[in-house]
DNA sequence: CACACCTACTCAACAAATTGAGTATCCCAT
DNA sequence: ATGGGATACTCAATTTGTTGAGTAGGTGTG
C-alpha cells in the first residue's frame, strides 16, 4: 500500500521512466522504501489507470523508447493527504544478518567476523554515496543556509535518517568486531 | 525464507508456543524480523513438518491447550549452517514516516511535527523496553563480565543493535524537531 | 570481433505478508 | 452482569514482494 505513496513522492523531483525510478529506488529511496523494477513498473501501470500520474512516451534514436511519468494533480493531492495521516505501522527493520548474529554461538567465530565486516564495508560504501547525494544537495552552502534557502527540505530530512543509520550501522559493527575480537583472539 | 531461521533462533531460548512467540516476535526480534502471530503459526506448522522443531501438547486447566515447540537436532544443524551463509540482501528499513517526510513540503507543518513527535515517544518507548530486556541480562554484572562469562552473547549483540538503533532514531527525531521548529516558529 | 554490460522494459510463476473474521474459555473490573 | 482483554489458536482471501526468463538494440573493452 506504501509502495503506492513512494513512488508519488519520487515523482516529486520530476517526469522519471520507470527505468529511471529503479535507479533512485535503488540509491536515495532505498534507504526506507526498497522494491524492484518489476514492483515499480506494477506499480507505474497501477497509478497511471487510477490517473494519479500520467505517461507520455518519448521517441528515442539509439535506444528503446521510454514512458516518462508525471504527478497528476490527484496524484499530488492524494500524497498530501497520506503525508498528513497518522503512520500505522513504526519502522520495521529487516535484517538477515542479526538473525546469523542472534544465533551465532556454536558457530565458528571467524565466519562471524567475516560476515560483519563485509556489512560493515556495505555500510561504509553507502554512507559514502548519501554523503556525496548531500553535498550535490548543499551544492557549496551549509547546512543553516540550505534549510533557510530550499523550498524542499524533506528529501534533506529523510537522507538524514539514511546517514544516521548507516552510521549507526557502521558504529554497531566496530562494536561487535570489537567484542568477537576479545573473544577469539586473532591467532 | 528468512522467518524460518528467526524462528528457529527464537526456540534456541528454549520451549514456546505459537502464543509465546508471537509474544518474543513483539519485542526482542520485532527489531530487525517482525512477524504476525499468522506467519508465526504456518512457520511453526511447515517446520514442524520438515522435522526442524518438534511439538507436545500440554494440557491446560482453565485455559486452551497449547503446543509447545522443541528444536530437534536437524533444526538446529539448519541454523548454524544458515547462520554460516553469506548474507544475502544487507538491512532493508522500511519506514511510512520518511515516506511522509520526504513529502511533507506542501502539507501542514504543524501535522509533520505532530507525526515526527508520535515516533520519538514511541521509540522512547520501545528504547526503554529494551534496555529492560538488557538488565535482565546483565542481571547486576557490568558488560564486560557479561561477555567475558555468559555462554551465548549473539542476543546481547542484536539487543545491543536494537538500542544503537531506536537511540539513533530519537536523536533524528530530535533533530527534525529542531528544524521544524526553526523554519515554523510557534506562534 | 566477441563479450559483457547498459538502456528499457514485459511476462509469468511463485512465495511471503497482511487483513479480517471466527472459535472458545477465563479473568477482572465496573 | 456485562464488557473488555488475555490465552491460544485456525481459516480464507487478498495484496505484496521475489525470482527468473525473455526481447532487443547500443556502447564500451580488450
Amino acid at each position: 500500500m506504501s509502495l503506492k505513496y513512494a513512488v508519488l513522492a519520487a515523482l516529486l523531483e520530476g517526469e522519471a521512466s520507470g527505468y529511471e525510478l529503479s535507479k533512485v529506488f535503488d540509491v536515495s529511496l532505498a534507504n526506507f522504501w526498497p522494491a524492484t523494477p518489476q514492483q515499480l513498473y506494477r506499480e507505474l501501470e497501477r497509478l497511471a489507470q487510477d490517473g494519479l500520474i500520467e505517461a507520455r512516451v518519448v521517441q528515442q534514436e539509439r535506444r528503446p523508447n521510454k514512458r516518462l511519468f508525471t504527478l497528476t494533480d490527484a496524484g499530488r493531492g492524494e500524497l498530501t493527504a497520506f503525508a498528513a495521516e497518522p503512520t500505522r505501522r513504526p519502522t520495521a527493520l529487516r535484517d538477515e544478518l542479526l538473525i546469523k548474529i542472534q544465533a551465532m554461538d556454536g558457530t565458528d567465530p571467524e565466519v562471524t567476523r567475516a560476515l560483519v565486516e563485509e556489512r560493515m564495508s556495505w555500510a561504509r560504501g553507502k554512507l559514502a554515496r548519501y554523503e556525496r547525494v548531500r553535498d550535490r544537495l548543499l551544492d557549496g552552502r551549509t547546512e543553516e543556509e540550505y534549510l533557510r534557502e530550499a523550498d524542499r527540505i524533506g528529501p534533506y530530512l529523510t537522507l538524514m535518517g539514511g546517514i544516521a543509520f548507516e552510521s549507526e550501522n557502521v558504529r554497531w559493527c566496530e562494536r561487535v568486531l570489537a567484542i568477537l575480537g576479545r573473544r577469539v583472539p586473532l591467532s
